[in-house]
DNA sequence: ACCAATATGTGAAATAAAGCACAGACAATG
DNA sequence: CATTGTCTGTGCTTTATTTCACATATTGGT
């Protein structure tokens, strides 16, 4: 993949800015220095400079930043304004839980289709979001452009509604499964959420801090 | 906070690699090469085999990896099967649902209570697993040496919860909320998975390609 | 109008991580 | 038992990311 003229750590860390910012706005807030910002979120206020640095000209030399024009210069820069359609597939209880998730369409990602095998369960589901079976997956996300995927099946599935996705056109697949992913086309950004492996990562940090308290 | 002899990122690979192993017990698959690892879960086989090195030794030259061997080294090395004792702070949908995942019970990770402040809802939920109000957060987590805590309450909530289970002796939090919180005390490890969070990322992500791809 | 305090912008230095090349060890085969 | 091909272990190189230092601009008070 080529290059994006942005650190991939950056773009995380403008994203946390951008939401950080929000909750100013809901404040009232109308400046903000790198070292609030940093303190909030725990980073290095250099890094933070640095990072919004990448956005162009957006800081006032001497009197930080304006919440409103900050903002405003991440949204551009991300696109954040286009709204992004989404799907979820897998309805069990996590999908289920994302799909009626409605904070996601306040930051323009609207998600327009769940998708599960169980045909019985699309039927008797109660949702505000249109339900279809999982063989229409590549259909239904180049009919309606989606976009974002979040794949919440049992593992066994997940690679196969990844291709699925993948054939329909997907631009980005947030993976809720432990199971790696290998999107065939490679123009498909992928971002693993597994809680299972969060347990085996915190769990080792645990055992090796501890390890070393005791040498 | 101080020296690991092992990089994070190696650590979370290794945990990776430990999951793949477990595949291959189950397909009955013997030895392993650096290469058919680094295919599978997409790293590069020199870090694959310069990650397996951090665990000393346990491979055999020219003849791959005993797969029994090497998971056995990682679950020693990160005292994978030391169980811990784990609980949920937040029984909505997202909660609930992993409240009642019994995937986590077969990796060692024994969730024990859930909690909500709801207490109408801790009386009539239906669940396996005990539940208690908010308020006992930090009692609880110390009476049953709870040292892992997901946090699935809404964003106003989630530093108030973070201080009680930090105030119970937490080791490690997964922090499922779009909210950076600052534990008080910094032995305390932090995990976040916000799905807010990687909607924005990838659709930063996509957004860079997309305008990289037009020039 | 000046001074002090405050904050940004940014090149340069330091650190961390990934990628690489190859020497050395083993296994399988004939 | 020798030979060939395979695969690990690891120091070195390269790349990526963070941290630092400081020049420079701005505001506010006197």
């Amino acid at each position: 993949m080529a290059q994006l003229g942005i650190s991939k750590p950056a773009i995380s860390r403008l994203c946390l800015i951008y939401r950080f910012l929000d909750e100013m706005i809901r404040e009232g807030v109308q400046t903000v220095s790198s070292s609030q910002i940093a303190e909030r979120l725990s980073i290095n206020s250099h890094n933070v400079r640095k990072d919004i640095n990448y956005l162009g000209d957006v800081g006032n030399l001497g009197a930080g930043y304006d919440v409103l024009k900050l903002r405003m210069a991440i949204a551009q820069k991300f696109n954040f304004h286009q709204p992004r359609n989404s799907c979820v597939v897998g309805l069990g209880r996590l999908g289920s839980a994302i799909l009626n998730f409605d904070k996601f369409q306040e930051h323009g990602f609207k998600i327009v289709a769940g998708f599960d095998s169980n045909i019985n369960k699309i039927e008797t589901m109660r949702s505000s979001v249109a339900l279809y079976p999982s063989h229409m997956i590549s259909d239904i996300v180049r009919r309606f452009d989606i976009q974002l995927g979040v794949i919440a099946v049992p593992e066994e599935m997940a690679q196969k509604v990844t291709d699925q996705l993948v054939d329909g056109g997907i631009k980005g697949i947030i993976n809720l499964t432990p199971v790696v992913l290998k999107p065939k086309d490679n123009k498909v950004f992928v971002r693993n959420l597994s809680i299972l492996g969060d347990f085996h990562y915190l769990s080792a940090l645990i055992a090796l801090h501890q390890e070393e308290a005791e040498n």
